[in-house]
DNA sequence: GTGAAAGCGCTAACAC
DNA sequence: GTGTTAGCGCTTTCAC
């Protein structure tokens, strides 16, 4: 074992105390002793008990933040700019996997790492609204994610309807008018995907197009290869739209893979609007056009969020945040002649 | 603050002991009594704080893994695989970031979160095996990466050059001989991609073809535009190879957009393989040839190497274990007709 | 089977 | 300025 506090005292001939003031760096040290401590120090190879001093304040400087997987580009994205944003107010950060399931993400949130977390930061796909109800761990909790919750907790997300629908009109300015959905999750008992869906039928509506239902594919899970399912069982049951707006980026790479193995063109044939922005759009062969909600200021607002509340602000009434986004036009869209 | 276990004790009436063997579900607590003390643990909405746990005992169940950035798929996929293998060992991951840098590197090999990492999983760019001697932390630490160090830690990694080498046969065999290498660092003070670099060498030269310096481009990262901006440097100075084999797959993917854009096609004008297996690299346009670390099995490896040596076996002589690793034949390279 | 008490290593009153 | 001391909440001998 180490060595501690207790055995750098005796070595150096000094109290507790005292090392504990050097090694924190208190002011009011003479130099000499602050010297003769940090021989002691150097000789035993101290390194403090951070355990013991989690116990001792009651904080760790750890944040939890909570996923459905790293797999996912934006995810991983999200995860690198909270780890970012989290050292930058010197906060670890603990991660963990939901896999979109509702049990994990109930778990999570009921004191996952009870006093080890200091705040936690969840992206749920499941949970529900009720899940939170019950909520008795006290560390602060933030919401990511496009499901809007009736609780009381910070939520930082984009405006989802307004931004599908920008996507829509982005679409139907260019001249589309069967537009079809990608993403819908096949299970609708819970439903995810319910605000950008609800985003494709408003701006549709506005726009006097059919809301036509046969253009809107379930998907298993999120991921290139759902997309490119999704994308092909549209075909195959003889749909043929003209643009397609993915509920995220990597099932519109699965649709564009899907659309090119069947010989039709993107964009000339076929259309294709993401959301997410994640890098790997940007250099695919065909540029995808997406919606990019600023990843960074949700870590940003999510970690100071939690540190507001740890920082003597815990009765900050809870938000509903709502960062920017903006629509990228890239290759996969572009204007049509008529 | 939450209740304790003397809190509980006292609503129940019993002591401190029973309420903890109960907590600990000690096989050797009556019924009755059991009950008992679950009533008063539900009534406070008793969790057991676990750093004190953690202090008591000396472990954490925590594991360290830092990386250089998640925004690179490879790591978050293997950071995902990493997440998910410690799971499976009641373990959770403490994840930072080191940029890649050694500084940083060089930090959180000695001591990063002191006693409140159980283990450490690092995989470093620029940490030299001198960074890595005085290191006092006595916490396992496990090496991951294409770096060999002689040091006394584990480390997991395939066997880079001759996974190289496979990568450049894949392209000698198809008839290209004018082969590229993208990614050798700019700065040559240390040189990451040696392994690699040295296996293209080593089987051009198995092949009886030259190696041409001229057709080695730096890059100053590791990311997408780096590969296309490598890409764009080689063909601007005149270098017409007819394959390229890169470090990584963002750099692969970054230089096939390069090369698309300048309309040269790939595989037919100029062949690709990359190294990582991301998953975006299959679902490209033009799906990516490229070496395929198991990633699983790294993962795999790293955490059982560091739960191994916490469960009792610390005197494990340190190991270079060699994962499997597979050449995935795609659409970017092909069969030449001559 | 259950209770009493010591102590993991640290911080923060409070004395001197 | 520096020393003394009392816990933070838990686990764990050791009695009973």
């Amino acid at each position: 074992m180490g060595a501690s506090l207790k055995d750098v005292a005796q070595l150096a001939g000094v109290s507790i105390k005292t090392v504990s003031n050097v090694v924190n760096n208190y002011p009011h040290v003479t130099p000499g002793m602050r010297a003769k401590v940090q021989r002691a120090i150097d000789e035993l190879g101290y390194r403090p008990n951070l355990t013991a001093r989690h116990l001792r304040k009651g904080r760790t400087g750890i944040i939890a933040l909570a996923v459905p997987e790293l797999g996912n580009p934006y995810f991983a994205e999200l995860a690198g700019a909270v780890v970012d944003a989290a050292a930058r107010h010197d906060y670890t950060v603990l991660l963990d996997h939901t896999a979109g399931e509702r049990q994990k993400e109930i778990l999570v949130s009921q004191g996952f790492r009870a006093h080890v977390i200091d705040g936690l930061i969840l992206s749920p796909i499941e949970l529900e609204a009720a899940d939170l109800l019950g909520r008795t761990d006290d560390a602060p909790l933030v919401l990511l994610g496009e499901r809007e919750y009736d609780a009381p907790y910070d939520q930082i997300a984009i405006d989802n309807v307004s931004a599908a629908r920008t996507a829509v009109r982005h679409l139907t300015g260019l001249g589309h008018r069967r537009i079809a959905f990608l993403g819908a999750r096949r299970e609708s008992a819970r439903q995810p995907a319910h605000l950008r869906l609800r985003g494709w039928r408003e701006e549709l509506t506005a726009a006097g197009l059919p809301c036509d239902d046969s253009l809107v594919a379930a998907t298993d899970g999120y991921g290139r290869v759902d997309g490119a399912a999704a994308m092909n069982a549209l075909l195959d049951r003889g749909e043929r739209p003209d643009a397609v707006f993915a509920y995220n980026d990597l099932i519109a790479i699965g649709a564009m893979r899907a659309l090119t193995d069947r010989g039709l063109r993107v964009p000339d044939d076929v259309a294709v609007v993401g959301f997410d922005d994640i890098e790997e759009g940007r250099f695919s062969t065909i540029a995808l056009t997406t919606v990019s909600p600023d990843k960074q200021a949700i870590a940003r607002l999510a970690v100071e969020r939690v540190v507001a509340r740890l920082a003597g602000a815990p009765d900050l009434v809870p938000e509903r945040i709502q960062p920017g986004y903006t629509l990228v036009a890239r290759e996969s869209t572009a204007r049509r002649p008529g």
